[in-house]
DNA sequence: ACCTGAACACCGTTCAAGT
DNA sequence: ACCTGAACACCGTTCAAGT
């Protein structure tokens, strides 16, 4: 006679999400993921394959959830395209510092764990694709849209590392960066004059 | 009576960088690390206060090698400043691809783990510094290494981790930020138009 | 002073037995 | 069909006992 189900999959994600972002990865045990969705360790494993499968879950929803604070960042088509890589650029940076653990895992865990599937990655990477070719046209969005995202993810790394210890305003840092990046793109753009507007 | 001593901890820090390479951080464990350098796991608590503070001397070791690649990359003060940060952006690039691994934990890690010191730290800035300060000049080189610092770190994790996945071409995209990060840090210097030659 | 075996607490994971 | 206790192999780490 089959027993009715005491917990589910978003549960057991969200409560690893939980768990991860309180008090870092190691601290995420199938035992703690148990006892806070009301279980016993084992019976996450009818839902989940192995820990390692819980992380790389945990972090295809995170970058779904990353997603969507891009995709509310970045403006209308019509609005001037400089604008809309700052927001970008800060809904990155804000995301990463409310989640600092959930970002790390989207971003650092090796391959053969965390690798999301190819429609949402193509998903995640529309609003910074959009920003790029605004920018810089369509022939090199995908280059430019891969610059922001390098320097972007590489500069929050470095800020929630805790690798900027060279003094200076972090602040300064990352405004120059964007406008360095925003300048730039727009002036090589300039075999492509007109934007796109199909 | 004394023992010899059957280990140290250079030995220790070097077997253990050869674990992490050869396997990845999950196989680096107290009991492979004796194993390799003929000892039983507990001895190793005599020079290594936890797993932790081994991957912490690992990080520091491998960052320390990578600021000789580093330097060994940046050219004579009086060479070409865009060709010098081309140049160090790949030195960058081709050192992470060698020892991932180790890459991985210089930067990935969080501050409590791995935190090089200061002495260190300011080492490994130096070269990025120069280039930086060589293209835009002193005010402002600060900022100009932390951006070129940010998208390399970024764009050899997402490279690294398998990220680029919408295809097109990784080398170009890499060409791509360089001249993009040259063009614009030559721009931006143009208030301080004679290098500094001291 | 360094090294060791034994032990401890804690993991991830498997599995037969329950309902 | 889901859940559980028991068990297994394997961790990091401590410590008393050896030399």
């Amino acid at each position: 006679m089959p027993t009715p189900d005491r917990t589910s999959l978003t549960e057991i994600v969200a409560a690893g999400t939980a768990i991860l972002e309180a008090g870092g990865l190691d601290r995420l045990t199938m035992q703690a993921v148990a006892e806070r969705v009301g279980v016993r360790a084992p019976s996450l494993y009818k839902r989940v394959r192995s820990r390692d499968h819980l992380i790389a879950l945990i972090a295809e929803q995170t970058l779904h959830d990353l997603t969507e604070q891009l995709e509310a960042a970045a403006g209308l088509p019509g609005s001037d395209p400089r604008e809309n890589l700052r927001a970008v650029a800060r809904a990155f940076r804000s995301f990463a510092r409310d989640r600092p653990d959930s970002y790390g895992l989207v971003f650092s865990q090796p391959r053969e764990i965390a690798n999301p599937s190819e429609a949402l990655l193509a998903f995640a990477s529309k609003p910074v694709l959009d920003v790029a070719a605004a920018l810089v046209g369509p022939d090199d969005a995908l280059e430019a849209a891969r610059t922001v995202t390098a320097w972007a993810t590489g500069f929050i790394f470095l800020e929630l590392g805790g690798r900027f210890r060279l003094g200076g305003d972090v602040e300064r840092a990352f405004d120059f960066g964007v406008d360095l990046l925003a300048d730039g793109l727009q002036a090589a753009s300039k075999s492509h004059p007109e934007p796109v507007a199909r």
